[in-house]
DNA sequence: AGGCTGACATCGC
DNA sequence: CGCGATGCCAGCC
């Protein structure tokens, strides 16, 4: 398994699929994104990609936890309803720097990271 | 205790 | 090539 367990706050003797989610998205650096699936494969669950969504759902009301930096497969801002305002997902991701054009993340190529190669796992 | 739901992804037809 | 159905895990009713 990846070694995010590590970078879990200490304290948690077991980390919950939520608390990897939220560290991985919380390790996401300025101005990049990565999709549901990336962070469910890192975590050698990719067909829970909709874990990884409902984890962003309970990581929406924690503080530290820049779930605007998340995005679907489609490079689509699929949550911001969830958000405080639906916009305020697209703010967030202008001002970081990510183009985001009719709720879809342009060059989302190249503001792509992924975790399981970015972190480099193993 | 059992079943439905959920911010997705992938395979199948 | 487009739409439909299935899988996964955990929380909530």
């Amino acid at each position: 398994m990846a070694p995010i367990k590590k970078i879990l706050p200490s304290g948690k003797k077991d980390a919950s699929f939520f608390e990897q989610v939220y560290a991985v998205v919380a390790l996401i650096p300025f101005g990049r994104v990565t999709s549901y699936g990336a962070i469910a494969k890192f975590l050698g669950t990719k067909m829970s990609a909709r874990m990884v969504g409902w984890a962003l759902n309970n990581a929406h009301h924690l503080p530290h936890v820049p779930a605007h930096r998340v995005v679907n497969r489609n490079g689509q801002l699929s949550g911001k309803a969830h958000f405080d305002t639906p916009q305020q997902m697209q703010e967030l991701l202008e001002k970081e720097g990510v183009v985001v054009h009719n709720d879809c993340i342009v060059n989302f190529t190249t503001v792509f990271w992924d975790p399981s190669k970015e972190l480099a796992i193993e």
